[in-house]
DNA sequence: TACATTTACATAACCGGTTATGTAAATACT
DNA sequence: AGTATTTACATAACCGGTTATGTAAATGTA
């Protein structure tokens, strides 16, 4: 198909499908030729059971990677055909044991030339191919068992953003967007509450006037994070990093860690040797991603949140 | 999936879908990534829109390469999602034009990053890989639009069928197999006549005693076929070439033909010059194969058979 | 031992496609 | 011009799978 090569691999699952669809439709024909009474549906339980002998449902499922009604509707029509017959003979009564009848093992020697015939015909193609299909799909399966498409997709969606994403120093107009990006996470899991509203409202006046920095992540051309350094006037602690906000359309792409790796960055220039953070636990993605960049949790810290529930800080050794 | 190393080729179909079902499973997670509303089967309709402008249905689905009913339906709800407008404005009232509103355009413009991150990550798993899927496919839906998989199997299962096939001499005990071979086929299409019960009933006394011969194919040690070369009394011709009959389960695989040959053989072995036959057009294989073999059609020649609608000669030149 | 949970299976409803069929408009054929 | 055929599309019913759900038996636990 011609239009698959425009629309490039976004449109693989519906090549494949389109694929398939034409291969089943000739196994049908294929049967016929062999004047099997096989519908190619019920080939994989028909198989296992030749070559395996008595089975449950659940087990032929398991065995052929369908679901468990799958088999158990195939089950029901082959039994209709006279190829299987079930019994519930075992000591567990839930069980229903399934195996080929006379029938069916009769079917399964004059199967046989068809499935030389099958391996050869496939076995013509692929020598006539530069790819091997069969081979590709064994492959994919492997592969994708190790790491999802999605996941993969996911990781080229980072590696891309994280290169369109700039970390810049905050700036006047920035202010209407620190003030929003940080009320969404907020307002979504606990309240505002005055200190909030104090850094919020007046980032200039309570964080950089006394000597701490905001910054702000840029993504096509639209702010999409920010996080703060706030001076703190503590004997221990240099700086806290708070106040970090990433937009939810962009989560989860690593511009959080971005953003926090520049906060601790700018830590250094000022020549802090110990960071403080407050958060809560229910920002499971947050904790886990600070302690990723080292830090470590603490205890017995005054804060004026309530939503805190768990302190940490980082040691800069330099 | 270790289940199709054992099933092998026959269940390629299966694993076909399988690993469809996996991929697609995947790309409906991957829209949401991206949070683009567009379900991943509505794809292939926007894809061609997008890239071409106004289509009606039925060039939608030509292109896409899915049955018309499909495409009315994806439109049906992808019109409902706002997202295409439908218009019958043309001069030909039945067309139902369709076209991306100004929020599908704003959507094309949206995923876009989706096709270059998707095509990135199957980039990266085709270079993880040996075998190349996507030009796998490419190349099985062109070998299988030259011949379908269908033909493929067929042409295998002749050629083995052919080897196994063994043509012998009639002996006493091929009388029964004589004649419900021709019994079978001569009921089927006709009705048994004076002439059919007496060759048939007396093989010895009515073909071989007067010069003639029969042969009969093997397979796997059953008669599955049988072709008579009977003695003329006529200036013109030597022998007629009748009885030919092949069991249906076999039917189509060039058993006719080893036959057909085997009786010319065996007439130039005896001197013949020219093989007179009689059949009737509703055979059409059969004349077919006849024709293939250098027979020509006469016209004239006087018959005990009501069947008969068409007379052949061959020819033996030497 | 009684009760909650898990397991094995069947059934129902859905999903993304298909083929079959119906309907109205356009076209071809006397 | 009137009628038969073809075309464009919608709708219905089916197909081979799925997930969701119900039920009875087996198992775990207080």
């Amino acid at each position: 198909m011609d239009f698959f090569e425009k629309t490039g691999k976004m449109a693989i699952g519906s090549r494949l499908r389109q694929l398939t669809a034409k291969i089943t439709e000739d196994a049908a024909k294929i049967y016929g030729l062999y004047q099997v009474a096989l519908s190619p549906k019920w080939f994989p339980v028909f198989f296992v059971l030749a070559r395996e002998g008595e089975k449950t449902v659940t087990e032929i499922a398991h065995t052929i990677g369908h679901s468990q009604p799958s088999v158990s509707k195939i089950i029901r029509e082959m039994t209709g055909a006279g190829l299987l017959e079930q019994h519930r003979k075992s000591d567990d009564k839930r069980r229903n044991v399934v195996a080929l009848t006379a029938k069916g093992h009769l079917l399964n020697e004059h199967i046989k030339m068809q499935y030389t015939d099958v391996e050869n015909a496939v076995e013509k193609l692929t020598e006539a191919s530069a790819h091997d299909l069969w081979g590709a799909i064994a492959e994919w399966e492997t592969l994708l068992a190790q790491k999802s498409l999605y996941d993969r997709v996911r990781e080229q969606k980072r590696l891309r953003e994280k290169k369109e994403v700039t970390i810049v120093p905050f700036q006047a107009q920035h202010a209407t967007a620190f003030k929003t990006l940080n009320e969404a996470w907020i307002k979504t899991y606990f309240q505002m509450e005055d200190s909030d509203h104090r850094a919020l409202d007046h980032p200039q006046e309570y964080i950089l006037d006394r000597g701490g920095a905001i910054l702000m992540a840029l993504y096509q051309n639209e702010v999409v994070g920010t996080c703060a350094l706030v001076k703190m006037d503590d004997p221990e602690f240099d700086y806290e990093l708070a106040k970090m906000a990433v937009s939810s359309q962009v989560q989860g792409n690593g511009i959080g860690r971005c953003l926090a790796e520049a906060v601790i960055q700018k830590a250094r220039d000022l020549g802090a040797k110990k960071i403080y953070l407050e958060s809560n636990t229910v920002l499971k993605p947050a904790i886990a991603m600070y302690r990723t960049l080292g830090f470590q949790k603490i205890h017995g810290r005054p804060t004026p949140y309530k939503r805190c529930d768990i302190q940490m800080e980082l040691v800069l050794s330099d």
